[in-house]
RNA sequence: GGGCCGGUAGCUCAGGUGGUAGAGCACGGCACUUUUAAUGCUGGGGUCGCGGGUUCGAAUCCCGCCCGGCUCACCA
């Protein structure tokens, strides 16, 4: 081997991830006459289509990342992965340009660009016969385990790009979500909906009922919150004659975090003028059903304990009736200290300066509400709950809303959206209370303007994307979720 | 924020009762022209999360802290 580079005796600088090692191999290869991270390599097939199009000694172009490098001496196998698919490569001593420098200098992770000729191994695996090849961009670090995958979840979440490289599943699942955002925008887009933007940043945080991040804009000297909802906005769009509109991103809630809560979080909140809640159940079940069949490909989604069954039609149930079935048919009946002893018996803890409808609702979230798996609204739900929904015609103690529950979590809220400003007002100012933030007047000036009679909705994208694939935790289904800060030396160990 | 559990090589993991740290993958060297978790031989690689303490001696026991997971509380 005359003609191979010159092999260092020993590593000069040995290290356990080869980071030393694989810059010394990059300098070799600048020697070599590689560009050290490579240029453009243009008119690249992706590997998928070569995979689907393959023709025996079809010539091709394409670039990737390399997976796993098999050398067998004068014959060479190796994956290549690209944001499609994986394919083999084969590198051979009497086929290949600069063999011996692929052979010694290459490791897996490195990215390159292959010129060569489709052909099939006798073991059948379709193969890319490397011909031309050149570097564009060398991996100073190693790639973790290939058999088993990265596992360490805060290097999955704080690393994602490794998760993403090395578990094939985590990168289906985000395509997966990327093709849900798409299918939510274009069913909206052909029903005649509208995508709008409105502030994240808002000088009063209005919407709904959630303690909001503060920050500080100097050019006002003016505090501003990140927006929780951006409801109260939407609606002054509506009373402005967008009659159907959508707004699809994050909102921000200074709050815990759990499996199903991320600070922030994306939602979609849309609104129709002269529909009201029973348009948008109907709106809100085409959609998932749809989005359901686009992006999984069938109405059972999720895996084993997540199973959830989307075939309509979905349950729809009062909020009463839900809790008659729980608490026992008279539980409307009862005595306030009775109550607490039933509730007690239930095996909930009641704090005892809860009212009843605060020790019902206790019943509805921790006992009902997350048994109901498959689909289901839940209707008039107490008036206090909900002070932006129109009242029920029948019986103004309710709302006349809908909660989307499916896996047992909170998916989407949809209601008869209240237009009367009085009515508004003074909802908004028995919520608020005496600590509670203040009334945004702004948004009570728009309603006295006149808002139509509308339905409106809000989904949240993250637990829809857990629901559609099954993932056991938000985390899963957001690129880089909170966590906290970490200036560990750990991270400033650079390789230089 | 509370409770419980965890952090050992770049990655995946072993390391009863305290005795000076191992394997596989990855990386270097050698062999091999159809392998695919390639194989065989061989070599290098560790502040055992961080800081204190106990001890002749700590990955191991104690205390504090950091980060993560689960869970409870707030919230969607």
């Amino acid at each position: 081997m005359t003609e191979s580079p010159a092999q260092p005796a020993a590593s000069p600088c040995p290290d356990a991830g080869g980071g030393e090692q694989r810059l010394l191999k990059l300098q070799r290869l600048a020697a070599a006459g590689f560009a050290p991270f490579g240029q453009a390599f243009p008119d690249t097939r992706l590997l998928t289509d070569l995979r689907a199009g393959f023709q025996e000694g079809l010539g091709v172009r394409t670039a990737g990342r390399l997976m796993t490098i098999r050398d067998m001496g004068k014959s060479i196998f190796a994956d290549l992965r690209d944001g499609s698919d994986r394919l083999q490569l084969y590198a051979g001593k009497s086929q290949t340009a600069e063999f011996d420098t692929f052979k010694h200098l290459l490791d897996a992770g490195d990215l390159i660009g292959v010129e060569g000729e489709l052909f099939t191994t006798r073991m059948g695996e379709p193969t890319i016969r490397i011909l031309k090849w050149t570097l564009l961009a060398k991996a100073l670090r190693p790639l973790p385990e290939k058999w088993h995958g990265l596992k360490d979840v805060e290097i999955r979440y704080r690393q994602r790009y490794l998760d993403l490289v090395a578990n094939p599943d985590v990168r289906r699942l985000f395509d997966q979500r990327s093709q849900a955002l798409r299918e939510i925008r274009e069913f909206l887009w052909a029903k005649g909906f509208r995508e709008v933007e409105t502030p994240m940043m808002q000088p009063q945080a209005g919407g709904a009922a959630a303690r909001p991040f503060k920050t500080r804009y100097t050019a006002l000297n003016a505090d501003m919150f990140l927006r929780i909802a951006p409801e109260l906005y939407l609606k002054r769009l509506l009373v402005g004659g967008f009659d159907k509109l959508f707004e699809l991103n994050r909102n921000f809630r200074n709050e815990g975090l759990s499996k199903t809560h991320n600070p922030e979080f994306t939602m979609l909140e849309l609104y129709q003028a002269w529909s009201d809640r029973k348009g948008m159940q109907a709106l809100v079940q085409e959609m998932i059903v749809s989005v359901a069949q686009k992006v999984v490909g069938s109405l059972q989604v999720g895996r084993d304990e997540n199973r959830i069954d989307l075939a309509l039609p979905w349950r729809e149930v009062t909020y009463r009736d839900l809790i008659l079935e729980k608490a026992g048919s008279d539980w409307y009946d009862l005595a306030p200290d009775a109550a607490r002893a039933h509730a007690t018996s239930l095996g909930l803890a009641i704090d005892p300066t809860w009212s009843m409808s605060q020790i019902t609702h206790e019943i509805y979230e921790k006992l009902i509400e997350r048994t109901l798996k498959n689909p289901t609204f839940v209707t008039r739900l107490p008036r206090e709950l909900v002070p932006l929904a129109k009242a029920c015609a029948d019986d103004d103690s309710v709302v006349d809303v809908f909660e989307l529950v499916i896996g047992g979590k909170e998916i989407a809220p949809g209601y008869s959206e209240l237009n009367d400003p009085v009515e508004q007002r003074k909802r908004l100012e028995a919520q608020s209370g005496a600590e509670a933030q203040k009334v945004d007047e702004e948004f009570l000036l728009a309603l006295e303007h006149g808002m139509p009679p509308a339905g409106g909705m809000g989904i949240g994208i993250d637990r829809l994307v857990m629901i559609l694939t099954g993932a056991e935790t938000i985390r899963d289904v957001i690129l880089f979720p909170q966590l906290k800060p970490k200036t560990t030396e750990e991270a400033q160990k650079v390789i230089r």
